[in-house]
DNA sequence: GCCAACGTTGGC
DNA sequence: GCCAACGTTGGC
């Protein structure tokens, strides 16, 4: 069995917010809509079932990640590239040959606090992390286990004084 | 709302 | 294959 791997989702909360995942049906739900091939790879290549993920609030005030999930399935085709009624139908796929997988994701917990993508970007640790390089805008990212274990540690530490 | 950084599209 | 135009993302 592969070693457990860590990855980072990005959500508008307006749109999808953590709150919205926890209140699924065994808080858990299907990964779609992602429509960027790099990050289509990942869900259908790399992502297996138990491996970590946080989620992350993009678009939001402030910007931050606000819990952990878990992979909770195999990769399969986004039944939304099927249907017309769907802003993410793409009259380009069929069922015989989809263009977009995805993964469920489930909830696991809530982080103790919410870590902000400023403090993140204080943090030297977390130098080389896809979220904070500059002009990053993968939807879907990996995330190393000493990042996983940084950003978890960070979470159970007091949060910082505001610099401001 | 602005705009930098990317990704995609399509003419050539 | 080049690249200009256009669309999207997402912090600010």
């Amino acid at each position: 069995m592969a070693a457990r791997r860590y990855w980072l989702v990005k959500s508008e909360p307006e749109s999808f917010s953590f709150d919205d995942l926890l209140a699924c049906e065994d808080q858990r739900t299907a990964w779609d809509g992602v429509r960027n091939y790099q990050a289509r790879n990942t869900l259908r290549d790399s992502m297996q079932s138990g491996d970590g993920v946080l989620f992350y609030h993009s678009n939001a005030q402030p910007p931050c990640i606000v819990g952990l999930a878990e992979v909770a399935s195999g990769p399969y085709p986004d039944a939304t590239q099927f249907d017309p009624a769907s802003d993410y139908f793409d009259p380009g796929a069929t069922r015989d040959d989809p263009r977009w997988i995805l993964v469920d994701i489930r909830a696991t917990a809530r982080l103790e606090r919410p870590l902000e993508l400023e403090e993140l970007k204080r943090n030297p640790k977390l130098d080389a992390m896809e979220l904070l390089r500059k002009g990053s805008r993968l939807s879907v990212q990996p995330v190393t286990a000493e990042q996983w274990r940084e950003v978890l540690a960070m979470a159970k530490r007091k949060a910082p004084k505001p610099t401001k």
